[in-house]
DNA sequence: GTAATACCAGCA
DNA sequence: GCTGGTATTACG
């Protein structure tokens, strides 16, 4: 019995809407692409669902005012089942429409593969070089040799040998998940391959095309649209098979995926940040889910929820055991001798400083990591006073060519401070380890070594040269020239312990732990700090002790994994505050600002929320933020709705999953 | 995304 | 009350 109504999703913000299939149209199926009228004009949708005219939406709307669908666009259904499911589980998920699902998929259009009528264009289908940044030396170069492949091949042949769905945490530096990405993807038909960065696409790509020639295809956000509709074409086609790219790439419309691979998975950058802010992991885990295919998630640092998934023998788990370099944590005792000015202080500990000179004498390079850009922040040590950005209250930081800026959003302001600003004393001490302040101190340690220093705009430069001191900020060590590296000096690392955020402590164990991977075999690592206490888990770049200790911490508190979070935020659109009233889910409000929702929610369920407190983002811009944490999705979801219903103005976010 | 409509300040 | 511009809603 044929069904004459049919479900269509817009690239929109837009829930799924009702037509019926005129006279004489052939079959319409879930997943054909179609145009059809909405309001006045004529758009593509996919059909997401079939109906009978028994169940039309809700009574309640004249089925008489029910649109007919115009035309078919793509015949054979190009989206998949598993793929229409996974949108509405992303909708669900994330309490968006399924309409902002499929915009955020491939970025507002619906593609189809062209009807070859035309033959103007031969088979010239060879997929563009991608521009710029993936140029770089093709990644084979420094594939250092496989010394103990077999100690994960087993792992190979376990992922090889699943039938349907299963779930693997590779735990393995880039070298050796690359390898075993390309081993695992080898015989397969339907892969898709994602790296959390643009820039981490070239290397892949210069290993898989050897491997999988035209069946490759590329694909992320920086391609044209012309790019981009080729890509899609021959997707759809099934001439490429094998989809290469960044977080969008989990969406790629294949008949059929059987495998899944998603690198550096600990990366924050799968976190979509706007519009649906969904979570690379998750999707690519429910994608391999419905599409019964086999997910591989990879990291040499892996983050704590799928390292706890693999505890509780959800994921298998393959492990790359490599050497560890040495770390060595020196307790940085400065700061008690006082006369120091802004331009004088010993920063760089000696010994420090006397191991990156032995390297670079020997002609290899090293890093100095600095824990942010400009010089330091004026501290007065008399009366406690620092300059805040008037707009956000962030503390400002010098800069040498005279000027005290918020790095937070963006002000600045013409100054080179002599003396404090509030009781006028001489006693301004520099805090903090910034880039230009740790300039200085090089120059003066190391007077003749070259030095390479991050500039404050996008850092494109590569160097091989040797014997170069990088200076930077941790983004500085992204530099290809940084990699084998002797040694390399965190000075002042436990500022990112106080950053807020639960993941404070893993991003950090991350941070050292990539670079650690940098350095060439032997080299050490220094971490220069106040507080030697905060790095004993990280002493020994011993991941599994500091998830245990980070995984107690986290299930004390009440984080992820051992909880489901969100975060919602509240613009304020004019002037003046926003009232967020009392509701049922308040309790405590004791000590917060007025109007708060704290509290535990009455109807039990060990819902937690805090908030809202007040922010200002990088512009200044205020609003409220509120997080909400749950045992599980479900409650998640109702105390958001919950908390929803009690907020009447403003322009609202909510963030499943934050980071 | 954008047409239809609800809203509201300014005005007759 | 009427108008016209603008914010909000809803699209089948």
């Amino acid at each position: 019995m044929a069904s004459f109504f049919f479900d269509l999703v817009f690239p929109m913000k837009l829930k799924p809407l009702t037509y019926s299939k005129p006279e004489g149209m052939g079959t319409l199926l879930p997943g054909m692409i179609v145009e059809a009228e909405l309001k006045k004009t004529t758009r593509r949708a996919i059909v997401i669902g079939a109906r009978n005219a028994k169940d039309l939406p809700d009574r309640g709307f004249p089925a008489g005012s029910i649109k007919a669908v115009k035309s078919v666009v793509a015949g054979c259904p190009a989206l998949s089942s598993p793929l229409l499911e996974l949108i509405r589980w992303m909708a669900g998920y994330y309490m968006v429409p399924e309409g902002s699902v499929l915009k955020v998929m491939w970025g507002g259009e619906i593609f189809d593969e062209p009807t070859p009528g035309r033959k103007k264009g031969p088979k010239k289908t060879k997929e563009m070089r991608l521009p710029d940044t993936h140029a770089e030396l093709s990644g084979a170069e420094h594939t250092p040799r496989l010394p103990a492949w077999d100690h994960f091949a087993g792992g190979l042949e376990k992922l090889k040998q699943t039938c349907g769905y299963g779930a693997f945490l590779l735990h393995a530096g880039a070298p050796q998940e690359m390898e075993f990405v390309l081993a695992a993807a080898r015989d397969e038909k339907g892969v898709i391959v994602t790296c959390p960065e643009r820039s981490g696409l070239g290397q892949y790509e210069a290993a898989f095309r050897p491997v999988f020639g035209e069946r490759l295809c590329v694909l992320h956000g920086g391609l044209s649209p012309a790019q981009r509709r080729l890509a899609y074409a021959r997707i759809l086609k099934g001439e490429a098979d094998v989809v290469l790219g960044t977080r969008v790439a989990l969406f790629a419309p294949l008949k059929k995926a059987s495998l899944i691979a998603f690198t550096g998975e600990e990366n924050k950058n799968y976190k979509n940040q706007e519009d649906v802010r969904y979570g690379g992991r998750e999707v690519a885990v429910m994608r391999a889910w419905l599409e019964k295919a086999r997910v591989l998630l990879s990291s040499d640092c892996p983050s704590a929820e799928s390292y706890m998934n693999t505890l509780k023998g959800k994921y298998g788990y393959i492990r790359f055991e490599k050497e560890r370099p040495g770390i060595r944590v020196l307790k940085d005792a400065r700061g008690k001798q006082g006369s120091q000015s802004l331009n004088g202080s010993r920063l760089i500990d000696k010994s420090v400083g006397d191991a990156l000179s032995r390297a670079l004498q020997k002609g290899k390079s090293v890093l100095v990591l600095a824990n942010r850009p400009g010089h330091s922040v004026p501290y007065c040590e008399e009366c406690g006073h620092f300059e805040r950005c008037p707009s956000c209250g962030t503390a400002l930081v010098f800069h040498k060519e005279g000027a005290l800026c918020c790095h937070y959003c963006g002000f600045s302001r013409k100054s080179a401070p002599e003396t404090c600003g509030r009781c006028g004393s001489h006693s301004l001490k520099p805090l903090g380890a910034g880039i230009e302040r740790l300039e200085e101190e090089i120059k003066m340690l190391l007077p003749t070594a070259a030095l390479r220093i991050e500039s404050g705009r996008k850092e494109t430069e590569e160097t091989q040269e040797s014997a170069v001191i990088f200076l930077g900020t941790k983004k500085i060590s992204k530099n290809t020239g940084t990699y084998g590296a002797a040694a390399a000096a965190l000075i002042h690392p436990e500022s990112a312990f106080f950053q807020p955020g639960f993941r404070a402590r893993e991003r950090l164990f991350a941070e050292i732990n990539h670079l650690a991977g940098r350095l060439s075999p032997g080299g050490t690592l220094f971490i220069q700090t106040k507080t030697p206490e905060l790095f004993q888990t990280m002493k020994n770049l011993d991941y599994e002790a500091f998830m245990k200790t980070e995984l107690e911490e986290r299930k004390a508190l009440g984080y992820p994994p051992f909880s489901k979070l969100a975060h919602i935020a509240i613009k304020k659109e004019g002037k003046g505050d926003i009232s967020i009233p009392k509701t049922g889910l308040n309790i405590s409000g004791g000590g917060n600002p007025q109007g708060s929702i704290a509290g535990r929610d009455p109807a039990g369920n060990n819902v937690e929320i805090l908030g809202p407190v007040q922010k200002k983002d990088e512009r200044g811009g205020e609003f409220y933020s509120i997080l909400i944490k749950a045992p599980s999705a479900q409650e998640l979801k109702k105390a958001i709705a919950g908390v929803l219903k009690s907020i009447k103005e403003g322009k609202i976010t909510v963030d499943i999953d934050p980071a």
